[in-house]
DNA sequence: CAGGTATATTGATGTGAATCAAACTGGCAA
DNA sequence: TTGCCAGTTTGATTCACATCAATATACCTG
């Protein structure tokens, strides 16, 4: 995954980060105080929790984890990023790292100091809005991940790890059918909130139903589709007594039911 | 809880909402364009997933959930809203909801309109400061309830819970040992990745063993300490084997290990 | 204040995934 | 090439929590 141009305007992924939206003048700024291609190797941390937050992080090459700890040592990792891709949003509060984060593989990184940042975006509002929508995306991911451990079954986890990859793959414009999962089946089980020997399983299964062929860390997808109908299954309790409005159109706004009132005073 | 103040100046929570920070002239301006007194009673929406959204939102009184929901109808709760905190930060990167939020009592709400937020943001940088804070502060949030979902025992998922209500209480004034906790046993369930059932035997279990006393939806908690050592007791895989450096002080920021290097190029 | 409905509690049973326990595989260093 | 070791796979068993089921209790409505 090369992407070796040492300015933000040849860069493959400046659509989808921090520099997206900006026009020519403003991205030439911006380069000016982006710092390129800091390079981890596997299994080198990014940074750790506790330490003083002094910048955000792009991908550039590779791929990261990111977990927090609890006091007694527990790890739950939160995510997984690829080129393009911004880390250390959790840091703003406080200027300290909730999280740790660690290289998956070999990986190139460029790193915006917040200071900078902040600079900049005095002088460019479309910079804001642009942290402003990566933030707001970074909490919906962090929602659908809390949706995938709390509600969906060992199957449905596996395959929507593989549907998010697939995807995000392709939006990098590589292979949704075939590609790398950098990290071990621990870490996937660590995420998806299983244990490893489930994951492992799961794989042979998949494999067996003919869904997907693994090879180590190389999957092929067989059944884009299959995969898909396995997440929407519905699980025991997806319509249980509690919800009464469930399973209507998702995606409606407003309704005429008598709850959606709301009065001015 | 009440906070009958029709300005921001006179609110009780201009410490912890958007306004925070801003000077009695960035406030006036602030105050100008906030939206006041929106009124829900229980179980009415504010907004549902799918709504175009033009506004952010404070609670003012009362209390709200959000939910996010899958295509086949599976809610899962993310969060529970107290005075002083804002919602809707999750919308800011397509303008639709992706959540519906409902109160859980009768509850009043600030509106701040997205077209004035982003003008006042223009001219206040200490107002886009605090939004960038406050949508930090969100995603950290969401991390530590994947650590609930994804790493703790049942137990410690009810007691994270009381004690995060404890200490949310103690926050805004509000007593620390004495509460009530406004959503329904089926809502901590859906919140915890839990049956109701299991919730509704962990709270007779809990007074049981003298930790806390619940009368319905009042709790009273006796003992916080014990509640927090709940929390911490290892769960079966706490130190599992993958996790080579857990136990460790998890507050640790730089240290000499090799792996911490880190190579400009 | 009677009656119905929501919500909550408690008990009995079932099960999906964890844990425990071996083997197996591939990468790498000597 | 050998041997080691981390990572993975596969199998046997256990267990924490879900599900099913039956009351019980609070709340709301007429």
């Amino acid at each position: 995954m090369g992407a070796l141009q040492r300015t933000c305007n040849g860069c493959n992924y400046k659509k989808i980060c921090l520099a997206s939206g900006l026009d020519d003048d403003e991205i030439a700024k911006f380069d000016r105080v982006m710092k390129r291609r800091l390079r981890l190797s596997r299994s080198n941390y990014l940074f750790r929790s506790g330490a003083p937050a002094d910048s955000i992080y792009t991908v550039r090459s590779g791929s990261l984890k990111s977990y927090v700890t609890d006091e007694e040592g527990r790890e739950q990792i939160t995510n997984f990023y690829l080129p393009g891709e911004i880390v250390g949003l959790d840091a703003l509060t406080s200027n300290i790292h909730p999280s740790t984060v660690q290289a998956l593989e070999s990986t190139t990184i460029c790193e915006m100091p917040l200071a900078s940042l902040n600079k900049l975006m005095d002088t460019i509002p479309t910079l804001r809005n642009q942290l402003i929508r990566l933030m707001s995306g970074a909490i919906r991911v962090e929602e659908d991940h809390s949706m995938l451990l709390g509600k969906k079954t060992a199957e449905q986890r596996l395959a929507s790890l593989l549907l998010n990859f697939a995807s995000r793959f392709h939006d990098r414009g590589y292979s949704s059918h075939e590609f790398n999962l950098s990290m071990s089946r621990n870490d996937m089980g660590n995420y998806l909130g299983l244990a490893m020997e489930t994951v492992s399983r799961l794989f042979s299964r998949f494999q067996d139903m003919g869904l997907i062929t693994v090879n180590r860390k190389l999957v092929h997808i067989n059944d884009l589709d299959a995969l898909h109908v396995m997440v929407l299954e519905s699980s025991p309790d997806a319509l249980g007594k509690g919800q009464k409005e469930a399973k209507q159109e998702y995606t409606q706004s407003v309704s005429q039911n008598s709850k959606e009132t709301v009065l001015y005073h």
